[in-house]
DNA sequence: CGTCATCCGCTTGTATACTAGTGTCCCGCC
DNA sequence: GGCGGGACACTAGTATACAAGCGGATGACG
């Protein structure tokens, strides 16, 4: 199956088919839902690409209801923009909302890992640590979905040893812009640095001194930022401001 | 016309009109959303109340469709939750759902309110104490919904003021479950306080003590949690957990 | 050749009909 | 009287049809 997808150059929203597949089970919609926040989280559908309700339930064989309930709650979500009457786009990502979300994961997560601090022990290290060697050898193999879940999964682990799930989720949002930042403009360079940087931060929980863990994460979000610095040129009309 | 109220003490699930009434313009959709929003946040219905989509869409002399598309945003905020085939309910109000709402809260304005400190001037100032100013005459008027409303305008003034219309989000999102828990469980007695204790956290600004007023915040947002002490037996029930 | 009006196709929004599943209530049976 | 089964009302999920509005293309007219 062929990963057609929308040209670059033409700002992403030629009419092309996005190659979504219904999965797993549950409601045609939670399908949906599904596939089209993958496909936008994951970049596979650019920022600005068209998203006609018509095409989609076309595509995948459904009416257009279930997909009028998915990209409802995308739109919810705001990674799509829906202007009634002209039509659906993936949300442009504003640089604005990069430094919010920036600034809510940051703030969010170094209180997280302060409270995991608290009740740190050895089963949670060797969760993190686990879920580091899944990036090293996701990069080793290139894969790059395979990396950016397990950056999830390991950032997931301070929440769940805090019992944050709350605060989890309200990072999971924020991410979900960040995400296609990171996927746009990631450097494959800079991730073996992260590999180290997540490293850094184990070991200082792991020795008891969560200040330096705080600060270490801190630091290691705010990273993040001096992507902006080199945006590469041609992908620059991407984003907004 | 008589305010219809499912009755506290049948668990809320009581089939009756919740007196909704749509409003301004905009789509169908946007005002079933509003209203029905207006009215879980503002406990006009109770947690564990039914949402039927054809007694609503009966109710407002509106097909189920935009209803449908309202409910499914709403469920998305975590107010309604959806049971496919038996119904959809008022989300209860979940203790351990408070305590992460709360944390989220604290967390981010804190570091709002630090941020808002840097460039704190007096037309911040100024509209803060018009804010507290509105809430006073709110108390002395017994207008409750107005207290409300103008303490969230308050705490929006720090996030203006620190440029964090993207926090403010986040926090408006968090504190949409908190409203609920404040409608039904506040102490009309500690009203005053949280005025001494707005009046408090802008008085150090203005002095220009950030860390103060981060304290003072902090504190203020956090004696929310005081209330769950003190639950009335009686509406206990109201809550999971 | 330029400009304006009209038409047509596309979009999302809304209304209605149908499907599949669940829980209840009532009636018949034991 | 107690228990079991089936009809029935109700739920949300899905499909389809219609309405309203924007925009570009097209063709006539100046």
């Amino acid at each position: 199956m062929p990963a057609i997808q929308n040209d670059p150059a033409t700002g992403g929203d030629a009419p092309l088919d996005m190659s979504l597949r219904l999965e797993r089970g549950g409601t045609v919609s939670d399908q949906v839902y599904d596939a089209l926040r993958h496909a936008i989280v994951t970049v596979r559908v650019l920022p600005g690409a068209s998203i006609s309700e018509n095409r989609i339930c076309r595509s995948l064989g459904v009416s257009r209801t279930p997909v009028r309930s998915a990209i409802v709650r995308l739109a919810e979500d705001g990674l799509i923009d829906v202007y009634p009457q002209k039509g659906s786009f993936v949300a442009p990502i504003r640089l604005a909302a990069i430094a919010e979300s920036r600034f809510i994961r940051r703030v969010l997560e170094v209180a997280v890992v302060r409270d995991a601090g608290a009740v740190w022990n050895a089963t949670h290290s060797a969760a993190a640590r686990a879920a580091i060697a899944e990036q090293a050898r996701a990069i080793a193999a290139g894969e790059s979905e395979a990396f950016f879940r397990a950056d999830e999964h390991f950032h997931h682990i301070f929440s769940l040893a805090a019992g944050h799930e709350g605060a989890w989720a309200a990072i999971v949002q924020a991410n979900s812009r960040l995400g296609r930042f990171h996927r746009l403009f990631g450097n494959k360079d800079r991730l073996p640095v992260v590999l180290q940087e997540h490293t850094g931060v184990i070991d200082a929980l792991d020795a008891g001194e969560v200040d330096r863990a705080a600060h270490r994460l801190e630091d290691h979000i705010d990273k993040v930022f001096t992507l902006i610095d080199h945006l590469p040129e041609d992908l620059r009309r991407l984003v907004e401001g």
